[in-house]
DNA sequence: TCCGTAGTGGACGTCTTGTGCGATACTCAC
DNA sequence: GTGAGTATCGCACAAGACGTCCACTACGGA
């Protein structure tokens, strides 16, 4: 029979591991960051590391997952979310919210500084999320697919770069007021994309 | 005097690299480029190489920069253009023109399989611009230089993220056809966010 | 034609990565 | 406590990529 409980020199050197990912990320870039140089920060074997994870992004994806399963805030929330009138845009509030509670965290994944690797992660979960949204909102929506990928990939496109945006410079806002900033951008244009006016499709619909 | 010509072989040998590169990005992905297989597809020396570019990512933005210096779409237009009603968002249409022309070079760039590195060159500058058309189109606009670059990160991450959606998946959509739906999207929110009222986008400049 | 510059090819030192393995130190269960 | 089981250590190693160097070749413009 197996042995199931986790070590705690498991969980301690994990997450020496992950904080010295993270700060030396954020000192000199993710890029520029090398094993070594995380084995010695974090003094953690070299063999150690390696049976733990398989590289350095697998280091990162890993521990951020574990941080944020999904980037989806508040859960249980989004059933009711969407059937709320303009609660579309909720998921992305609570991505705001949870950036703002961990912003060096966040900082050091997704600033500038950040790694490529996570950045490529964040958007296709968050657009599906959305997608969902938009859907039990707009029901009677009758773009095509296309269209709505396009406009998802606009929305989530729009609020990650004002995030990143604000991550990385010290802008006098909490991440709430930031959000409040892109939602009032979104709103109109999306809604009346969505359902205010009939969209006049882009190419004559061929069924 | 020094000679200046540029020799045939320079040119020739520069764009054998830059085309290897490009070929080699679509194929594998950026980051799983080596020099070496460069060198290899290239038919070119190792010294060679070393000659005209630091490293990888130098040969990458140089010949990014060669070929759209600064991403300034329509050079000259940009005058007219930042008094014309509704024409804030015209530097990006030339974004999305200029991508279209240049799809697969653009798609081994910005898109997933593209580079960080070129990746991070592009929303500085587009933001910039942005911000002056903004400026140039609103002057009655009171709030604060924060309000405005986070706007302007909003719709720069919009369309960056509509466009390498667009360069990602074989959307049947040009170019144009999709910085409309950008447009259609953008417009309502930032002329209400910084105009206050939506003015008509047919009426002409009243100043 | 001839000189100068661009390109060649291969060797070299260095850095980083990922693996392997015996020895040590620590935990948890009992 | 004590012992069995493992997590970690420490170090060595091969592979591969990087960037530099240098003597040599070949091309191309005046």
């Amino acid at each position: 029979m197996p042995q199931v409980t986790t070590d705690r020199r498991v969980r301690r050197t994990r997450q020496l591991l992950r904080d010295a990912l993270m700060e030396l990320t954020l000192e000199r870039g993710y890029d520029r960051v090398t094993v070594q140089d995380i084995l010695d920060r974090a003094d953690v074997g070299r063999s150690t590391f390696y049976a733990h994870y398989r590289d350095k992004a697998d280091l990162l994806v890993t521990e951020f997952e574990a941080l944020h399963p999904n980037w989806n805030p508040r859960p249980g929330d989004s059933d009711a979310a969407s059937v709320r009138p303009v609660e579309f845009l909720e998921p992305l509030r609570g991505a705001f919210r949870e950036a703002g509670a961990n912003r060096r965290q966040f900082k050091a994944m997704l600033g500038k500084q950040g790694s490529e690797t996570v950045r490529r992660l964040v958007p296709e979960p968050l657009s599906n999320l959305l997608r969902e949204h938009v859907r039990a909102q707009f029901p009677e929506w009758q773009g095509d697919e296309q269209q709505l990928a396009a406009a998802v990939h606009f929305i989530v496109g729009a609020f990650l770069g004002t995030l990143t945006w604000w991550l990385d410079t010290d802008a006098p806002y909490t991440a709430d007021e930031t959000f409040n900033i892109c939602r009032r951008l979104a709103v109109e244009g999306a809604t009346s994309f969505f359902g205010g006016t009939r969209p006049d499709p882009i190419k004559p619909a061929s069924n």
